[in-house]
DNA sequence: ATGGCGACATAAACTGAACTTATGACAGAG
DNA sequence: CTCTGTCATAAGTTCAGTTTATGTCGCCAT
């Protein structure tokens, strides 16, 4: 009886409301196994500790979770809804998880990887995640740089794969594109160009006002060079997220690549528009010292990104 | 000194890998405030257990995250790396507890809703999110089941505002469309359809056995219609989630809505495949009573997904 | 210079949540 | 009618995270 008052805590942080991450892979497990037992079997704890986590589970949420019978244990139909939404920390937490893996090792590890920010922060740990599912022994290392720093890495030996993107590639580097990143112009929902039928035309883009990452930035140098040097900043922000959070926040639209919203426009938190006359695309790229083809787990990374 | 065998634990949990939701919070607070101090006061925690929270994860990690300084703290690059892919994980807890908040408030709350599934999965979480920071005071039920089910509770007068997806309403209800929905085909990156360059015709679709929901959910039978009862099962599963991993995995092309599948695209763990003339366009749609038009709560929300 | 302020570090004692071990109760299968 | 699976309950233990109380370092204003 201790949550009485439940409705008005002092915005009590996530972390009282919200079940730690073990106890959300337990959820998980049971749902998956259909038993409490087996789940705790699975994690290696023992089936009271995942009776009692699941139960004080409930407690918190305040809604039943699984049925329990001694037949096993199915979802509610609550149960079933938390379980999704918990599936997508889950997730998220396994993407943190495999970049980390890859921070940690960097010195000492057999794949060194050195790829452009954009890159390392949304792709590469869903990369690396398929790559740990097929060979778990590899100790992979990531460093997070701009193009030059990635070439500078590579040539001197000190990565063994490369991811950049832009246009040129550096010399001394030969390159694979492995995919295609589209900057977009996003808005809330509720601004008016998300209400537009006709695309936007360059010009109209270079003539309004845009929330920007700073100068000097791979995405603002591709927008700039597209546009002729014309782009106009509303605000200039020094890192993708501020950019989202502002143009979410409604101040304008934005130019961002799509790598960087994608759930931002499915859960139409922002809202993307189209264009007309401006291509804002750009390769994303592989890249290794030339001649020196990826082998072992570099190749088997390399296989991964293009599907 | 006990993480010496650090690199071969025996397929050890998540959340002995990725800090609790706590850490991650305060994490995030240093970075936004640039103080370890002023973090823990926003948490409420005093300044020594934010210090050694931090040192903590960074002894879990096996990285420095934060320079610490007698003038304050700031992300190191790794920290700030680190730094984004917590946001992701803090950001899924949110809406979680968005989520949790409505369903633990059936009973006795003033605002309550009642949508279809994919919507209460995708969708809700996010508006109910924003509704809060609107309105923090509003609490919010869910109730989530089929299109019949929506109906009922508003008619019933157990719920103030529907959401449903699919082609007719209900009859006695008044609705409003407030996004399209679109089934989109989609493959693992590996599949041939990924390098198609020809949209697919419908023809070519009802030929082609794909991993599908059961019979009678909403997206088989708005694919079923579309291609006139033909759509060829290769796989039925019961569950939104299940057909997405087993397209990932490679089994064959599926039929999802885009909703469910924006990360996966984003990440291009999944590739859409174009389709040429077959429209798999649905309507999500807010529904009340005929003549109750929404007011106070119901209205505010109603307006948010609108954006 | 020199106090004062703000930031972080260190040490020791405390608290509590979550685990384990050990047992009991219930349902269905052979 | 016992055997095997399920979950529940109880009591004891462990350990991580917290607080309180101090120490150190740099910066700034007097």
């Amino acid at each position: 009886m201790t949550e009485v008052a439940e409705g008005q805590f002092r915005a009590g942080s996530l972390s009282h409301r919200v079940p730690e991450l073990g106890a959300l892979e337990l959820l998980l497990a049971v749902a998956r196994l259909g038993s409490l037992g087996g789940a705790a079997r699975e994690l290696g704890i023992t089936q009271p500790a995942a009776s009692s986590r699941i139960r004080s589970m409930e407690r918190q949420l305040g809604v039943a979770l699984v049925d329990r019978s001694p037949r096993g244990s199915r979802l509610t139909d609550a149960g079933a809804l938390v379980t999704d939404w918990a599936r997508r920390i889950v997730e998220a937490a396994e993407a943190f998880d495999a970049g980390a893996q890859a921070l940690r090792d960097r010195r000492d590890s057999r794949l060194r990887v050195a790829a452009s920010m954009t890159i390392a922060e949304y792709l590469l740990p869903g990369w690396l995640l398929a790559l740990r599912a097929q060979r778990p022994d590899t100790a992979v290392s990531l460093l997070a740089g701009n193009s030059a720093a990635v070439a500078e890495r590579l040539l001197a030996d000190e990565a063994d794969l490369g991811f950049v993107e832009g246009v040129s590639v550096p010399t001394g580097l030969d390159s694979v594109v492995i995919a295609h990143d589209n900057l977009i112009v996003v808005t809330a929902p509720g601004h008016v160009w998300a209400r537009r039928r006709r695309a936007l035309s360059g010009a109209e883009l270079a003539a309004t006002p845009l929330i920007l990452r700073e100068e000097g930035s791979g995405t603002r140098q591709v927008l700039d060079s597209a546009l002729g040097g014309l782009a106009r900043p509303l605000i200039e922000l020094s890192s993708t997220t501020a950019v989202k959070a502002a143009a979410v926040g409604g101040a304008g639209p934005a130019v961002l690549s799509e790598l960087a919203v994608g759930e931002e426009l499915s859960m139409r938190r922002l809202v993307s528009v189209p264009l007309a006359d401006v291509s804002l695309a750009r390769d994303l790229r592989a890249v290794w010292p030339t001649g020196h083809r990826p082998v072992g787990p570099a190749r088997d990374l390399l296989a991964l990104t293009r599907g």
